[in-house]
DNA sequence: ATGGGGTCTGTACCATAGTACGGAGTCAAG
DNA sequence: CTTGACTCCGTACTATGGTACAGACCCCAT
């Protein structure tokens, strides 16, 4: 597959998929096809994909684009222990940040409850004020 | 009190609250005490405190800084409907986050929990190979 | 064999939310 | 009335994660 082709199925543009090339995060084939000097089209295999779709996933569960290039570093097993050290890690901070994110909603849900069945002036706007 | 004062009770850099006045979240108090010509020191006082807080309260809600504006431009209570919108478009988003981690922190401990306890090869790791 | 769409490379630019810094001016305690 | 900390202002720089060209070049179908 050509370097759109992996994009479309990775579920992101083709400027990212390089991106991620420049970050390191995935790898450049050779351009293949061509008889050197200045030779064809790079072609990616099921792999790759897997790949991006993996670092896609890490980024959804938070791990900077950095921490992925190190677990991606981390080659099949042998640094076991530091990959769980990263997810243990993880995991707490996803943690800290559910329970963030939750009493943010619960304190906004107040205000915009307020808001809607309160007299005075509307708690979401004028929290700030005297 | 002071610019300096004012970041530090609002657990913020100096630097940050000029950011703030710039980006037109603060306002920026004439400069007191001098004859006119490059007068004194800016005061500040406590509804710049209190408008502080709330911008980093709304900041942990995940508010960017130009909802913050937009919130902060609604005066007192005159544009409720708009507020609440605000706020209800906020806590769906809020909800999705929330739900987006925890599927993504469920993820990741049965990850952990599989390079562990299993014999094959990590599978934090090896989550994109072959 | 030709045309249109995809690819390659390098460089530049974007948004968000700050952070740093230089040089001048100012305030307050001793 | 000096000295040291703080403030002011403008500008520049940072990190993160992309996004957007331009100008070549290449590949495949017709």
């Amino acid at each position: 597959m050509t370097i759109g082709a992996l994009a479309r199925e990775g579920g992101v543009g083709v400027e990212t998929v390089r991106y991620y090339q420049r970050r390191g995060l995935l790898d450049t084939p050779d351009r293949s096809g061509g008889n050197a000097l200045s030779g064809g089209v790079r072609r990616y295999g099921p792999g790759d994909l897997r790949r991006l779709r993996f670092i896609r996933q890490a980024q959804a569960s938070g791990f900077t684009l950095e921490e992925i290039g190190e677990l991606l570093a981390l080659d099949a097993g042998h640094d076991r222990p530091r990959a769980q050290a990263l997810a243990t890690a993880r995991i707490k901070a996803l943690d800290a940040k559910i329970a963030e994110l939750q009493a943010a909603r619960t304190a906004l849900q107040k205000l915009a409850q307020d808001c809607a069945h309160s007299d005075g002036p509307c708690p979401i706007i004028s929290a700030f004020e005297a």
